[in-house]
DNA sequence: ATCCAGGATCTCC
DNA sequence: GGAGATCATGGA
């Protein structure tokens, strides 16, 4: 690697492995365990993890200043966050301790948006098979065997049945859907900035196969509404066995208390809880 | 082999 | 408006 093109980052509340395999992302590869590459915003990064609180970022000054430290979330002060959150909460002291150094990404709307699609009923694996089969068919060469995610122009007259034969299964569908309503502007990205969260919620879930987990996702880890909550199965468990004791809830009612507790700040505290139940097979 | 996945939709009442 | 079946596919 370019040793010009190489800075190292000291920075607290800060872990590749954490970041990376917390299930915010699918466009990630572990080369050993402090090493990995990421494709996002149509560029690859080579990373390292070098101590407890500095990464090693092989990439020019420029790069870091404009797309990583963003993409990263490296301005934000997470320590303030885990106190506030874990407060009045052992709960989450708990599921905190498990990542520590977890950051939530900021990724690209249309990436995070066909990829939570991808997601449902699905396992991540093979969601991460897929995005890689409709990166390389559809998306840019970066290197010899790596390609960005498509854009929204380059999927434009991509079809179901091309969907589905890359493995999409029901969700082909879905896919051209969400793609037909952004290139006619009947969901306009631009107007999102106007919109407070019930209305950003109401409006993804107008596409076909976006229900309010997929559309909680996409706000949460693309367009900064921490406040959102998103619930699949492993947050549903993980809240009822820590905050019933196994009775039973329905969605809504752990949205309100996920809410009461959490405030503005929700979305961390579900990421959290989300990586601490998968790591520790919570219900499982 | 059979189960099941970071859900959403359709159908039923 | 809530419960239950259904959906494509392949990794475990």
């Amino acid at each position: 690697m370019d040793k010009q093109k190489k800075m190292t980052l000291t920075i607290n509340d800060f872990s590749l492995k954490e970041t990376l395999e917390c299930g915010q992302c699918f466009r990630f590869q572990k080369i050993d365990e402090f090493t990995y590459t990421v494709i996002a915003r149509q560029r690859l990064i080579h990373l390292r993890q070098a101590t407890h609180d500095s990464v090693i970022f092989y990439t020019s000054q420029k790069d870091f200043d404009t797309i990583w430290k963003d993409y990263f979330d490296l301005s934000r002060d997470y320590r303030a966050i885990k106190k506030e959150i874990s407060e009045h909460d052992s709960m989450m002291q708990t599921a905190i301790q498990y990542a520590t150094g977890l950051r939530l990404l900021q990724q690209e709307f249309f990436e995070c948006l066909i990829s939570f699609i991808l997601s449902q009923n699905n396992h991540i694996p093979r969601i991460k098979r897929i995005i890689e089969t409709l990166s390389k068919t559809y998306g840019t060469p970066l290197d010899e065997n790596s390609y960005a995610f498509p854009t929204l122009q380059q999927m434009s007259s991509v079809t179901e049945d091309e969907l589905r034969q890359l493995g999409t299964g029901f969700r082909a569908k879905y896919i051209t859907d969400a793609i037909r309503k952004l290139s006619d502007n009947t969901i306009d990205p631009t107007a999102f900035s106007q919109m407070d969260t019930a209305k950003l919620r109401e409006t993804l879930m107008k596409i076909h196969g976006v229900g309010p987990k997929v559309a909680d996702c996409v706000m949460l880890f693309s367009l900064k509404r921490y406040e959102v909550f998103p619930i699949d199965v492993w947050v549903k468990r993980i809240m009822i066995d820590l905050y019933c004791h196994g009775c039973d809830k329905s969605l809504k009612e752990i949205q309100a208390l996920a809410k009461e507790m959490f405030g503005k700040n929700a979305g961390f505290a579900q990421q959290y809880l989300f990586y601490y139940a998968r790591q520790n097979k919570i219900g499982k």
